[in-house]
DNA sequence: TTGATAAATCGAAAATTTTCGATGTATAAT
DNA sequence: ATTATACATCGAAAATTTTCGATTTATCAA
């Protein structure tokens, strides 16, 4: 099936993009911002690596559609994408919608 | 702190463990089995990757927490870990609880 | 006991990722 | 216009991952 491959695919990719501590952190720290996002600056402060480092990250969050970016000035800002959460919740619901969280058939 | 950048390395290794198109279909394929479970010879065949390839990738996804493997003669029967949808949610409710999915004090 | 089978492990090549310093680019300040 | 700043991009080294064939290990069958 390649629509389904496709799909795979790219929810490996979103997995992917969290499947790092920096850049897991960098998500976390993001959401816990009063304004909902950061300066490129503040993450470096935060995760203590270098610019050009931190920049990768945020592009790979980016790409793989976890945050979104918008330039103020020559300052650039990151936000979680407000979708997010919700296609990688809908994602999980194939393996059961909650606790005990079993695809049905399953025996316990 | 010590502690919470344990559990970030730990919460990234999950994700990292789904965020490969072959394992995140190895997962997927498990909990459609009407047993909830599979031999890794099944897992073979519906990968149509080399034994070598699947065997270690499985253990990845054990060593992750997602799955677990119960020897059965020298057949090989991998399941999903009945809690760790739950390890999931759990962390990401850390994001938000639900839909809209954000945490608080972001403005839309 | 011997032979066959299933899967884990090993060893190594290829591919990808991670990381940083250096450079480029655009905006802001002087 | 010039200078300074914030960030993106480039280039390359190091680390990690992915993949497979070959070997080993353990179990089952004859």
């Amino acid at each position: 099936m390649e629509t389904s491959q496709v799909k795979v695919h790219e929810v490996a990719r979103l997995y992917a993009a969290l499947g790092h501590s920096l850049r897991l952190q960098a998500v976390m720290f993001l959401a816990s911002q009063p304004l909902g996002g950061a300066y490129v600056s503040d993450v470096v402060a935060y995760l203590q690596r270098a610019q050009s480092t931190v920049s990768h990250h945020l592009k790979v969050l980016v790409e793989a559609g976890v945050l979104e970016a918008e330039p103020h000035g020559n300052w650039g800002w990151y936000q979680i994408v407000p979708t997010w959460l919700t296609q990688v919740h809908e994602h999980l619901s194939m393996f059961g919608t909650t606790t005990p969280a079993f695809p049905s058939g399953v025996v316990s």
